[in-house]
Order: C-alpha cells, then sequence, then structure tokens
DNA sequence: CTGAAAGCGCTTACAG
DNA sequence: CTGAAAGCGCTTACAG
C-alpha cells in the first residue's frame, strides 16, 4: 500500500498540487469550497505530508539530538524523559545517543547529528571529554546547542545546570552541623566538572568551619558504581578509623558504602554519618535511609528542552540568542544516615 | 556557514553533478582520475550529502522509531541501551518515544512514527494497550515491526521475549524446593501478557507440587512500585500470618516487600523467603540479597534491532518475511532471600 | 481565487 | 567515461 501524495489529491479532485498544498495548510487566498473538499479528501483518504519532502523543502526536520554519557543511570534516564516529554509536547522528536563516557564516541556521534541535520543539539559531556572542538563546531555552524549538567565552562552556548559547589557545600555543612570533626569525600573523576565543583564545595565547606582539609581523606572513584562504594569503604575503614562522616559524590556509590559499612559492623549515623548525591529513589528504599541532594533530573530535561527550543525559534527568525545559564535549585533531603 | 552542496563541488571542478554523485560513490563507470579529485575536494570541503534530499531519492531514512512504556527503569533502559548501540553500530538511528503506558499516547505515538516515515518500529505495549488496531495497520502499510517484553500473541509480527511462563515457573519451584508450603504471589496489573504468564507459570508450579492454589494469595500490583511492595507485604502480613513464601513480579517491588518486612521483624529467608524478577543491579546490594529471575535487558535490545534490520533490508529487496518468535534465556540467580 | 514554475539537493536510468 | 534529464513530494513567490 503505497502512500497517498499531494498530487494523487490534486489530480482527483481537478486541481492543481499548489491549490492542495495550500488549502491543506489554510492559505487566506483559497476558496472557502476549495479547502473543505480537499480536507475531507485528505482526511478520508488518510493522507499526511512527505516527511522526507517536507523537510528538504523547510530544512527542518523537527528532530533533534541527544548524547548522554549512559542511559541506563537513575538520573539520566529522568533527564531523558524530560527532554523526551517536553518535546513531543511541541512536535519535536528526540534521536538519543549514549557516548558511553567516550570522547572519541562523542565526537563521532556530533558528527552523525550534524550529518543527519538535526535541527538542534542537546548534550551532556562524557568524562573523558577534554577538548571541545567538536562542539565549537556545532556552535560555529550555527546549529543550536545546549548543555546539561555534564558541561564546559568555557563554551558560549546555553547550559541548564545545578550549583553543584553550593549543593556540596549544603551536604557537607550538614555533616559538620550534625557533629562531624573528620569528614571524607568520595569523589568524582578528576576530568568533568561538576565532580571538580562537588569537591570544592565540600573542600569550602569544612574549611570554612575549621577542619582541616586533609587529601588522603578524598577518595577518587572512576566509574562511581555500588562497588567502587564498597572499595572505598573499605579502604578508608583500614587507614582512617578516625572518620566519622562522608559526603559522597552520588547515591549509587554511597549505598555501596552504607552496605560495605554494615557489614564491617560500623553504625550509621552513629559512628559514621553519610550524605549522598542525587536523590535516587533507591536512597528511601535502604536501611538506613540515605540523607542527599536532591537533583532535578526530570526538570533539568524539560528545562533543557525548552532553552533549546528557543535558540531554534530564534534561529529561524534570524536572530541571534546570547548563551544563557540557567541554574536549577537543589535540596538537602534529610534522612535517617545522618543524626537528626 | 551554509553547508557545501554537490553542485558547488561540480562546479569548482568544472564537471557535472550526476559524474560528481557518482565519483563520491565509487561508481565503476568514472575515471580513476574524476573520482580522485572530486573525493579530494569533498574531503578539503568537509561536504556531506543533504540527509534530507538523500532521504527523499532513496525513501529510507536510516531512523527506527521506539516506544517504550516507561524509559526511567532498570529493565527498559538497558534494553533501550542495547538497542541504540547494536542500531549505531549499523549506521541506524533511535528515536525513542514514551507511553506511559497509556494507550492513548502508544496510538498517537505509532502515527508519528509512521508519518515521520521511520524505516522500521520497535515496541514494548503500555499496560493499558488491549486493542491492537494501531499496530495491525503498521502491518499492513508494510512497515517492518518487532515487539519485545510487552507483547501481544495475536499480531503477526517478529517477537523477543522471554518465556516469561517457563522463568515463573522455576522461580516458585525454587521456592517450593526451599521447602516453602504457602506461597503468595505479587502479581502485576492484569493485562500485560508478561504479568498473566508470570502468574500461570506460579500457578502451574505450585499446583504441579501438590500444593492447593489460593487465590486470596495473589495480590494485583498496579503500578510495580516500591511503594506497592511495602503495601502488600503489609497486607500479606495481616491477612496470612502462615505463608513462606513469595514470588513477586519484579525486582522493584520485592525489595519493597523486604523492606516492609524486615520492618516488621519477619526474618528473610527464615519466615518468608522472596524470589523476585528481572535481576535488577540493586537486588545484588540489599540486605538480604534478592534470588531472582535474570532477565537479559541489554541482550533482548540487541537481538530486537537484529530482527528488524533483517526485515528492514528483507522489505528494501522486496522480499517477504515470516514472522518470527525469538525466545531469551532466563537464569534462576540465587542468593540470600531464599534459603541455601 | 487558481495554477504554472522554480527549486530544495540529491540519485540513477539513459543517451552519447 | 561524462552529462542532460527526470524525478523524489513538497512549498511558495509570482502571474494571471
Amino acid at each position: 500500500m503505497k502512500p497517498i501524495t499531494l498530487q494523487e489529491i490534486a489530480d482527483t479532485l481537478g486541481i492543481s498540487v499548489s491549490t492542495a498544498s495550500k488549502a491543506l495548510k489554510d492559505y487566506p487566498d483559497v476558496s472557502q469550497r476549495t479547502k473543505r473538499l480537499v480536507k475531507e479528501l485528505a482526511a478520508t483518504l488518510n493522507y499526511t505530508p512527505n516527511s522526507f519532502a517536507v523537510n528538504l523543502r523547510t530544512k527542518e526536520s523537527m528532530t533533534i539530538g541527544l548524547i548522554i554519557p549512559e542511559v541506563v543511570h537513575h538520573f539520566f534516564s529522568s533527564v531523558i524523559k524530560g527532554i523526551i516529554y517536553q518535546a513531543e509536547k511541541k512536535g519535536y522528536l528526540v534521536i538519543t545517543l549514549q557516548s558511553n563516557e567516550s570522547y572519541e564516541l562523542e565526537k563521532k556521534q556530533i558528527a552523525l547529528l550534524m550529518r543527519k541535520n538535526v535541527d538542534g543539539i542537546l548534550i551532556s559531556l562524557a568524562n573523558q571529554t577534554a577538548n571541545f572542538d567538536h562542539l565549537k563546531e556545532v556552535i560555529e555552524q550555527d546549529k543550536p546547542l545546549v548543555m546539561f549538567d555534564k558541561i564546559a565552562k568555557v563554551l558560549p552556548c546555553s547550559k541548564v545546570i545545578i550549583n553543584d559547589r553550593k549543593a556540596a557545600y549544603t551536604a557537607t555543612k550538614h555533616l559538620v552541623d550534625s557533629g562531624c570533626k573528620r569528614i571524607a569525600h568520595f569523589r568524582g573523576p578528576l576530568l568533568p566538572q561538576n565532580s571538580i565543583d562537588r569537591f570544592l564545595g565540600y573542600k569550602k565547606a569544612i574549611e570554612d568551619h575549621d577542619i582541616q582539609y586533609d587529601p588522603s581523606l578524598v577518595y577518587i572513584c572512576e566509574d562511581m558504581s555500588f562497588e567502587e562504594g564498597k572499595k572505598y569503604a573499605q579502604k578508608l575503614y583500614e587507614e582512617h578509623k578516625d572518620v566519622d562522616g562522608i559526603f559522597v559524590n552520588t547515591d549509587l556509590v554511597a549505598i555501596g558504602a552504607i552496605t560495605q559499612l554494615k557489614e564491617l559492623g560500623v553504625k550509621i549515623p552513629e559512628d559514621i554519618a553519610i550524605v549522598g548525591f542525587s536523590n535516587w529513589f533507591m536512597s528511601s528504599a535502604i536501611t538506613p535511609t540515605l540523607t542527599t541532594i536532591d537533583q532535578p533530573g526530570f526538570k533539568m530535561g524539560k528545562t533543557a528542552f525548552k532553552r533549546l527550543l528557543k535558540e531554534m525559534k530564534k534561529k529561524k527568525n534570524d536572530e541571534k540568542t546570547d548563551p544563557k545559564i540557567i541554574e536549577l535549585e537543589t535540596s538537602l533531603v534529610k534522612r535517617d544516615s545522618t543524626p537528626t
């Protein structure tokens, strides 16, 4: 069954393709009668314009590209959901690609999306990405680009983020306020900005409260997995018996740490208090429930798409847009892994 | 900066567009010299063919559509990852849509993808979908369609599934073998086939082992959430003190049940043994670790795409394909929530 | 109010 | 070996 074309509609109605086209799109200079006839026939034939032809003519695909480090991840999948939801609402479709934290893949995927002629690109950087030329080119080609969560500060494009430093400060301060004197930090890899910012927030919070910063209390997680949480909790337990609080870069690692510490007979929060980051829903399910920073993934996705849409529209009207940095609110969720 | 066109390449080289096109695609009837010149210029100008024009000509978009009930879900996001991974490997991009378990949305999204002219569609049904006309139409329009996980048995298209009934039988039999005499079942909603099949597997397993089937021991979860696990565990505890085993439709609910039972002072697995379903990675992280059925999400995604690709290729060559049902292996993962 | 024409950028069957 | 031509299915500026 071949799809109906405008040509066929025009032919059976004995009118021209141009008129049929205009009738369907409600151009004011077409008679009511013709409009009615065309629309009725289109409806009964179940006509839909060939999107390939429309794309070619309008140079728009109503499709955007999304590059994300890892799909199987509670925070990121929430962001994806927010993006897809908002995009569909506005008539856009989303092509999702996973960079797998690899710079090379990310670069290839940017090229793929550019070749595909998507109307705009949303990206959260791979941990390994330290060179931004591939993204600079996107900007130079005047293709709307919005970064979220894992961003590159130097790039002149819009960004949707949380204030990682401030949130980490709040988290760490909560440990201090709970009476912790010696606070460790399980941080993320060295490159990504948010892992740096969370570390800086941690450092500032303890120094502001007259606790000596001790680099040996900072453990670097490479893949931020449950296993790493267990591993570094074990290591910390062996190396630093005096630690009484840990601020962990992300909930999954924190849950790993809790699991291991429980196994070692450490009481949480009495012996060691723990604060995580992201408010993964599992955090309220484990024992003890995890105090953490709520990071609004779904909202971040929606916001990032909204910003991208604005820039795509501006571009269509040949207007310039200035990059904007949108900061989303986070909040401390107090639970049982810190003392009340 | 406007993209380069073939026309421009042809002009600067003083040849025709046709020859330039053929040179780039290595047609045998173009001189080596011309090929070299065109390819070199294309490379230096960073030429890529306009995908809209190519789509229109070839009637292919190298894009597929994916409709999934819920993106923020460990099993489904693993499937998505498998699909995206395999598709990218073969030069295809994936447009993902979330049906949110809603029939109406799913129907709209099918229409969206058809209008978009994707080369094929991958779908896992919404729980609420009981009418399949929208999918029948896809099949009638001869658009390759492969269902996975949540399928409709009656539809004449390929399907990638696990044997839910068999897996549920294995899970329940494991409880029987562990000495359980009175086994409850937390099942999924009434409509989806896999929720039905898991229930049937449960029922058959107990009946095969001379345990009386008791409908009052079957609890129906509507949204299969952590909270429902807690709720029905509480209810079960109040209504049936004699239950000594539960087979739960999915890990998240099982973890909710464990959490609640622990709170009630029930010993797991001594008082009540529990088996989940899906082998969500959190299952090995909670205490006690959860015995469960491993459901290969990533592999299911890869397999579904491979099958779709085969059908898309066949269609391109005007060959027929017979629907094929591909059953993936599952396995019982024994952990601490059942006695050793 | 309607339609002929140009054109989006490519591919490919055909002629030379 | 090269190129003119047709055509994919639409949109829109222009003429009448």
